[in-house]
DNA sequence: CAGCAAGTGGAGAAGTGATTCCACTTGTCT
DNA sequence: AGACAAGTGGAATCACTTCTCCACTTGCTG
C-alpha cells in the first residue's frame, strides 16, 4: 500500500528517479557506516551523483535521513506487531526489546535515528507515534501476564533505546557484542520478581520533549 | 602530594602560570557545558586569553583535557576507596555506581572523558587504572557479602558508564531524571536474586581496547 | 528528430574550527 | 633602570563542510 508517488514527488523523469534510487542506497550505507552526521559528499560520491543532484532531490540532511530510514522505522513498528501477536505477551516483549536492540547495533545511522525526533518529517514520525502506541498495548499484556514489572512504563523502552546508543557508540569491533549483555541486564530488572522501587520515570511527554531535536537547532553546543 | 611543578613545567613565569589557571578553570566550565568537543576558542575566550596563549600551554586538546579533569579522575578514584571503606560492600558498592553516574550526570564532559582512553596521558590513565583495580576488589567484597551476584564483572561497570552516557546524551533538561532510573533497574539486576544467565561479557582488554581512543585517530568516521 | 523543460556535475562562496606566525609586551634578573 | 628571554594576542592559513549557481546534458513529447 501507499507505493505510487504522492503529489510531493509526481513522476520524476526516468534517470532522475534512477538516481534518486542511488542516492538511498548510497546514504543506507554511509549513513549506517559512519553514523547520520557523515558529509553529504560522501553519499553523493557512493552514489555517483554530483552534490548538486544530492541537495536538489534532498534539500536538508533530514530529508535525506528521514527517506532513508523509512522503512528502518516500518520494520521497527514491525517488530512490536509480531511481539504482540507472540501468544506469551512476555516473551513477545523481551523478543520485541531484543530484536530493536539488534536493529540498533546492526545500524549506527538507525541507532541515532531512534533516540532523535524530526519534527519536520510528519509520516516518519506517525510510524513511530504508532510503534510507541503498540509497544504500550504490548506492555500492558505482558504485565497482565505477572512477569512484566508493574511499574515499568513506555519511556523505560527509549530509556533502553538511549542506554543501548550509549554503549553501540562507546565499543568498537573488539567488544561489540556488550550491548547483548546491557540488555539482558535490563530485560532481568524488569521482571516482575525483580522489582524494587525506582525512582519515578520521566512523563512521556517531557521524554519526547527532551529528545534531542533535529531541524537546524541541532546540537547548538 | 605532587604539588610542585615536575620537570614539564619548571616554573612558568607568574603571568603565565595564572592565564595556564584561567584556562583551565574556563575549560572545566566550557567542557562541562558542551562536551569535550566544544572549540578550542570558546575555552580561550571564556578564559580572556589569546588563543596563541591556549595552544602554547597545552598544544593538543587531550593535553587540556587530561589537565582539566585529572582531579575529577582522582575523585573518581577516591569514590571507588570510599565504597570499598563502607562496612557493608554491597551498599558501599551500589553508592558508588550511584555516585559515578551522578559524576557523569553533573559534567557532560566527564562523561565523555569516562568512555574515551588518553594513550598519551600516562598519569591520567594510571589513575584511571587505579579506580579500575580497586573497583574489582569491591566487586569481589560485594560478591562475598551474597548481594552482588556471581557474574558481574568489572567489565559491567565500564558498560553502565557506557548505557549512562547514552541516556546522559539523549536527555535534555526535561527528562533529565531518567538516568537515575536506568541506574536503579540496572543495579536491581545486579543482585544475585536477580541473577539469570547472560550473554558473557567481553575481557576487560577487549573492552580497553573497544574504548574509543584519542590521539587523532580520534573519529576518523 | 527538434525543442525544451528537467536534470546534471562541479566550481566556488561562505562558515567553522584548528594551528601557526610574528611583531609587540612584560616579568625578571642584575 | 636596562636588557632580554618569556610570554602574548590575533591575523593569516589550512582543512573541511555545507550549500548555491550556472553552463552544459539528456529524456520526453509532438
Amino acid at each position: 500500500m501507499l507505493q505510487k508517488p504522492s503529489a510531493v514527488d509526481r513522476d520524476l523523469r526516468v534517470d532522475a528517479e534512477r538516481n534518486r534510487g542511488r542516492i538511498l542506497d548510497a546514504a543506507r550505507v554511509v549513513f549506517s557506516e559512519q553514523g547520520l552526521q557523515a558529509p553529504m559528499i560522501a553519499v553523493a560520491r557512493r552514489a555517483g551523483v554530483g552534490i548538486a543532484t544530492l541537495f536538489r532531490r534532498f534539500p536538508t540532511r533530514d530529508d535525506l535521513i528521514t527517506a532513508v530510514f523509512a522503512d528502518k522505522m516500518q520494520a521497527y513498528a514491525h517488530v512490536v506487531e509480531v511481539g504482540l501477536a507472540d501468544p506469551d505477551p512476555w516473551h513477545g516483549f523481551c523478543r520485541c526489546v531484543e530484536t530493536i536492540c539488534q536493529m540498533q547495533a546492526d545500524d549506527r545511522g538507525f541507532t541515532d535515528v531512534l533516540t532523535v525526533v524530526f519534527p519536520s518529517a510528519a509520516a516518519f514520525e506517525a510510524e513511530r507515534n504508532r510503534a510507541a502506541a503498540r509497544f504500550t498495548e504490548l506492555i500492558e499484556k505482558a504485565k497482565a501476564t505477572g512477569k512484566l514489572r508493574d511499574d515499568f512504563v513506555h519511556q523505560d523502552m527509549i530509556m533502553v533505546l538511549m542506554a543501548n546508543a550509549g554503549v553501540l557508540a562507546a565499543t568498537t569491533e573488539a567488544a561489540q557484542e556488550t550491548w547483548r549483555r546491557l540488555v539482558a541486564y535490563l530485560i532481568q530488572s524488569f521482571t516482575a520478581e525483580a522489582a524494587a522501587p525506582l525512582p519515578p520515570p520521566a512523563t512521556p511527554e517531557e521524554v519526547t520533549e527532551s529528545l534531542v531535536r533535529r531541524s537546524g537547532a541541532q546540537a547548538e553546543a
